[in-house]
RNA sequence: GGGCGCAUAGCUCAGUUGGUUAGAGCGCGUCGCUGAUAACGACGAGGUCUGAAGUUCGAAUCUUCAUGCGCCCA
């Protein structure tokens, strides 16, 4: 037998009840072991960083990468899912310097590298059980036992083995990257905290003169707003495309070269006027040379001439115009000051600017700046002076020589170290290593364009533009926590290899260093093994060089961008190619991954990327990087939209509330402002999931982030929507089941017993060993009906989940669980309430109730994972242990294209359509449903399906409350039509003739043209002088309502009622009032189901005592009353009714 | 500044290859139903489909431009 249960559940209890469940029957295992030889569907887990807190962002890509391996697993394949950690990188250095109290590097050395490493180690785990506990608590089925993480041996061991196999390539290599650097501290910043500091402040605004060499008396005019960087000026560059101006100054009499579009601005702030003397494209002043203001590296290097590569001979090296795209005319003159060591763009200027000459023959880079932000002898007049400061000296010099036109103030926001909010951050170029990403960027764009990306427009649109404009990856960092990068350089030529594992190291020639970890390792018993290959253990070790008798191999001193250990994750995870081999082989490419979009540049391309350098060579032949078809390492990416907050604020914005419930309790309902925005750990503006799991459980949320929009799309974080999904489809779902069980208690409902066995997965052709289980084909038209849109349901859903479209399938979902409760359920009702218990009727309906619910229950399995275990245990629990134990060890429901009936589906939903506008003129004309009417006219403009609900009227008859349903033919009386060309069709046949058939066919007689279409089969026009046939398909009839009918209307259909009632029809509406009154007092009594009670009925007269006595039977029947009196029950008190317009006094007694 | 995306009812979102009354849920209002009841049904109000121009017999849908917002990168 199955458990009652109550009508409204604690939704987060129940879930708690099924974590146990879970966990003590280690469902997961079996659901793994049950497909252990069955085809893989390999998912990779991107791995989170444990020292942040989860927040609902986690929620959302936690929930999609639960939900789709759920199914597939359920569908038939082997999903194993490693879980994975994060753990290198600034932010951890970050978090321990804040607890430490310091900053900068210096400080970090200061404390001593040793003891810092080993407390990043300990950070990373800060927040490790609020992770797992969230995993667990949303259902997402993780392998968090065997999690891989990116700062273990065998994890760091795989990086180097790729980063060796990428030297040895050729692909890895040295050169400068500008970074934002802060140079008190000595380091540089991340993006991210670069963005941290931003403040508006007031910079100088300089227009300098550049004298050109070949034309004495004109000078380019060049804008800057750092004058510090001008000693170290190496080009001047313009647009190819933009229009430039020499203009005239009568005053000095000396000629300028900027931008046309700029001249005005500029001679205004310079209080000077000037005349256009000439114009020219940019194109036209590249090569031309100047002067530059200062000659520290001009004197020396001004006049050189070296080869092209392009062997089309000589030019100078520097000094000289230069064509580049990102020269704007928004600000300046349209002519650039390049120092390329003080900017991305500018330094990539230069790279391009070296790669016209001859290896080794094209401009150095020339910095002028030391690392720690001041001049260097190169610029000796202001060696020693902070870059900042020299600024004005700059300026007084440039005034001095004449060089400078106008001087000015600019406030822009400009980037300040976050940690010291006084230091000026400064673009400085930096050695670094670079793989050359450059090299594979066709065979990326190539593996891209096998990438089922969802959505679609991120394959050519974000990330394939990024794959387009790719630059070589700057891989290193100088910091301290992080992988070592696994090159060592011979101290005396300089010359490298890469080490691939620490085992090759410890084979090196006379190794030593390995003693600092041993000793560290001996005093400190507890340290993880694992740090024996990070800083600055590792630093520690050197060899014999190769290359040099008696010189020592030392390593390089930079950690790896921790982006590279997350993208290498699909062979390090295992620890390949030193270990699990065969493993690796099975597993990769990934079938499915999933992040959000934040990813596109981050995880995504860096997976992309070391996957197509690594396995997607075709010229390779080592076995462990063995080229493999496109796409790998992933099939199908869901990129996730972002997740957004909504709260409340007082009007002021002083106050800030999480529900607008609680905002307009302290503010009032106007002082209310509605926000929706970035979520922020510093506002507090959202909930913490827990707070959502603990009131309204995982299910709920997962089925808002599911069901509400396609997962791409932002979404916004609102608990007031996370918690309408409970009686959306949560509680509509528990109220068939909780329905079903009511009624299968009363009528002892047990398809267990006298079932022969053997029964499983409770699916169609297993239940249908039970004798008592009829064909479907022998049943009612509901429940065939009913069974047809499961099938058809099963059927979409497994179409839109191979599709990975959730927000489709649970459409599907909602829209089956609305037909089943709204419908079937409803109009089933007298069915199950009938009290003969071995009715056919009845029977039939509970065994089509029973697989409706099972067959759900397994399709909703990976979408509300506890629910739909908590609905299975109790529902194939009453086979006691010879079905599946849970849900998710079952086969999903097979789509079965017969048992769908597409005529039987028309049809009803015609019939849902005609009973919905029955009760809407119902409502029109205040005719409670209680009534009975005497009958209703249906006019359909299609008559196809005519004849099937005259056969079927009971159905609407009982819906509607009335004796009887008339088809209307000739309906004349009630109706008028319109008739209207069916666009669709005739548009690509007659095109522009469309509008006037239109006209013609809203003017003529719509009777008319029903009889010639009836008669002929065929329409004849006259438009436009062309005679135009339309035929049957090629019009679409409306139907209108004559005013004065009680009638509602649909474009095909209209029902008119009868509003005569008579005195038979009146008492019979009265006795329906009774009854559901009497049922009113038996609730408020608390009666069973089934208890038997006594009615009596003190104050009716008239029409009343006539409807008593008429229907006397019907009421006790329907009431389960053995007496029904027109006197007070003693002992009982009576209470007071309102029936048929009169005061009545009720007694019920309970006589069961 | 560049790239990508988004813009439809008070809110959250659907809207198939362009087809003529633009939908759903929630919220609001009115009414109903009442042994599934924290459920359910009906009706109503609420839309210049961000704006402009174009293509077309026909545009929420296609094109161009503009505006606003978001993300990523500068």
């Amino acid at each position: 037998m199955f458990t009652a249960v109550p009508a409204s559940p604690s939704f987060p209890e129940l879930e708690k009840a099924i974590l146990e469940f879970w966990r003590e029957q280690r469902i997961y295992e079996q659901s793994l072991s049950r497909r252990a030889d069955a085809p893989r569907f390999i998912f990779y887990e991107g791995p989170p960083t444990a020292n942040g807190l989860p927040h609902p962002g986690h929620c959302l890509t936690r929930a999609i990468k639960d939900l789709f391996p759920r199914y597939r697993t359920m569908r038939g394949f082997l999903c194993e899912r490693k879980a994975g950690w994060d753990t290198h990188g600034l932010p951890v250095e970050v978090e321990v310097c804040k607890e430490l109290g310091i900053h900068s590097k210096e400080e970090i050395e200061r404390f001593g590298v040793e003891p810092f490493i080993q407390k990043c180690q300990q950070s990373v785990w800060r927040y490790m059980q609020e992770w797992e506990r969230l995993t667990e608590r949303i259902g997402f089925w993780l392998q968090l036992d065997d999690a891989y993480v990116t700062y273990h041996q065998s994890y760091v061991e795989s990086v180097w083995w790729s980063l060796k196999n990428l030297f040895e390539r050729d692909l890895l290599y040295q050169g400068h990257k500008i970074v934002w650097w802060w140079a008190q501290g000595g380091t540089a910043l991340s993006s991210g905290e670069v963005g941290l500091g931003y403040k508006d402040v007031a910079d100088p605004s300089i227009y300098v003169r550049f004298p050109l060499r070949d034309q004495p008396g004109t000078s380019l005019l060049v804008w800057t707003t750092t004058p510090w960087t001008l000693p170290s000026n190496q080009f001047a560059a313009v647009h190819p495309e933009l229009e430039y101006s020499v203009v005239h100054d009568a005053v000095s009499d000396e000629r300028l070269i900027l931008a046309s579009s700029l001249v005005e601005t500029v001679a205004t702030k310079a209080r000077r006027s000037w005349t256009v003397e000439s114009t020219m494209r940019g194109s036209e002043l590249v090569g031309q040379r100047y002067r530059p203001p200062f000659d520290y590296y001009y004197r020396e290097q001004g006049e050189q001439l070296s080869r092209l590569s392009d062997g089309s001979g000589t030019q100078h090296i520097a000094w000289r115009v230069c064509a580049a795209d990102f020269v704007t005319i928004d600000n300046g003159t349209g002519v650039v000051h390049e120092a390329p060591a003080f900017g991305e763009v500018d330094f990539q200027l230069l790279i391009n600017e070296q790669a016209r000459f001859l290896p080794g023959e094209g401009p150095p880079l020339i910095c002028a700046v030391a690392a720690d932000g001041t001049f260097t002898a190169e610029a000796p007049d202001y060696q020693g002076h902070w870059v900042k400061d020299a600024d004005k000296e700059i300026i007084r010099e440039l005034k001095t020589r004449g060089l400078l036109l106008l001087q000015d103030q600019i406030v822009h926001s400009y980037p300040f170290c976050w940690r010291a909010d006084n230091d000026p951050l400064i673009q400085y170029p930096r050695r670094s290593w670079f793989i050359r990403t450059t090299q594979f960027r066709q065979r990326m764009l190539d593996n891209n364009h096998r990438v089922q990306w969802l959505p679609e427009h991120i394959r050519d649109g974000r990330f394939g533009n990024f794959l387009e404009s790719n630059i070589d990856w700057a891989l290193s960092r100088e910091r301290y926590w992080g992988t070592p990068l696994p090159i060592w350089v011979c101290e005396e030529t300089g010359r490298m290899e890469a080490i691939g594992s620490y085992a090759e190291l410890l084979n090196k020639p006379g190794l030593r260093g390995t003693e600092v970890w041993a000793e560290a390792k001996t005093k400190n018993p507890a340290l993880p093994d694992d740090l024996k290959v990070h800083k600055p253990y590792i630093d520690a070790v050197n060899y014999d060089s190769p290359f040099a008798g008696g010189a020592r191999m030392r390593r390089v001193p930079e950690v790896i961008d921790c982006w590279y250990d997350s993208g290498a994750m699909p062979f390090a995870q295992w620890g390949y190619p030193h270990r699990n081999f065969e493993q690796f082989s099975k597993l990769f490419p990934a079938d499915f991954i999933s992040e959000a979009l934040d990813q596109t540049r981050g995880w995504f391309y860096s997976l992309m990327a070391i996957s197509t350098m690594l396995f997607g060579d075709e010229s390779r032949q080592d076995p462990a990087s063995e080229p493999r078809p496109f796409p790998h390492p992933f099939g199908t990416c869901i990129v996730l939209g972002l997740m957004l907050a909504e709260w409340w604020e007082s009007k002021d914005g002083r106050q800030r509330f999480l529900s607008e419930d609680e905002a307009k309790q302290a503010c009032g309902e106007g002082g209310v402002v509605r926000k929706v925005g970035k979520m922020s750990k510093q506002l507090r503006n959202y909930r913490s999931p827990n707070e959502i799991f603990d009131a309204y459980g995982a299910d709920a949320l997962r089925w808002y982030f599911f069901a509400n929009q396609a997962p791409w799309n932002s979404i916004l974080y609102s608990e007031r929507a996370i918690r309408e999904s409970i009686p959306e489809y949560l509680l509509r779902l528990w109220n068939c089941y909780s329905f079903f069980l009511i009624y299968a208690a009363i009528d002892g409902f047990d398809p267990a017993e006298g079932h022969p066995g053997p029964i499983e997965q409770l699916n169609a052709s297993e239940l249908a060993a039970h004798p008592d289980y009829r064909p479907v084909p022998q049943r009612s038209e509901l429940d065939r009906w009913i069974l047809g849109e499961l099938r058809r349901t099963c059927r979409n859903v497994v179409r839109q989940m191979d599709a990975y479209d959730n927000y489709g399938a649970c459409s599907s979902l909602h829209a089956f669980v609305d037909a089943l409760s709204n419908w079937y359920v409803r109009r089933s009702r007298d069915r199950f309430w009938a009290s003969d218990k071995s009715d056919r009727g009845k029977r039939d309906a509970y065994w089509t109730l029973y697989e409706c619910l099972v067959t759900l229950v397994k399709l909703t399995a990976p979408f509300t994972p506890f629910l739909a275990e908590s609905l299975w245990r109790n529902l194939a629990g009453t086979f006691a242990g010879r079905a599946q134990a849970s849900v998710h060890l079952c086969d999903y429901p097979v789509p079965d294209n017969d048992g769908f009936d597409r005529l039987l589906s028309e049809r009803m939903e015609l019939l849902r359509s005609i009973a919905s506008l029955g009760r809407s003129a119902r409502m029109d004309n205040k005719l409670k449903v209680r009534q009975p009417l005497a009958n209703v006219e249906v006019i359909l403009s299609d008559t196809q399906h005519q004849a099937w609900l005259e056969a079927h009227g009971e159905l609407l008859r009982e819906e509607l409350n009335v004796k009887q349903i008339e088809y209307t033919r000739e309906a004349e009386k009630y109706i008028q039509y319109q008739v209207q060309p069916n666009f669709k069709r005739l548009g690509p046949r007659i095109g522009k003739h469309l509008p006037a058939v239109k006209a013609a066919l809203l003017q003529g007689d719509p009777a008319r043209f029903m009889t010639e279409l009836q008669q002929t089969g065929l329409l004849r026009l006259e438009v436009a002088g062309q005679s135009i046939e339309l035929d049957r398909e090629d019009i679409q009839v409306r139907l209108e309502a004559r005013p004065g009918w009680a009638a509602a209307q649909s474009p095909g259909c209209v029902v008119v009622l009868s509003t005569d009632l008579t005195p038979d029809l009146i008492r019979e509406g009265i006795a329906a009032d009774l009854i559901r009154s009497i049922q009113e007092r038996r609730k408020e009594l608390a009666c069973r189901y089934t208890d038997r009670i006594a009615v009596g009925i003190v104050g009716a007269t008239g029409e009343l005592t006539a409807a008593i006595e008429q229907f006397r039977d019907v009421i006790c029947q329907e009431t389960l009353a053995h007496s029904l009196s027109l006197a007070p029950i003693a002992g009982v008190e009576g209470s007071e009714r309102e029936i048929a317009e009169q005061s009545i006094t009720l007694f019920v007694r309970n006589v069961a």
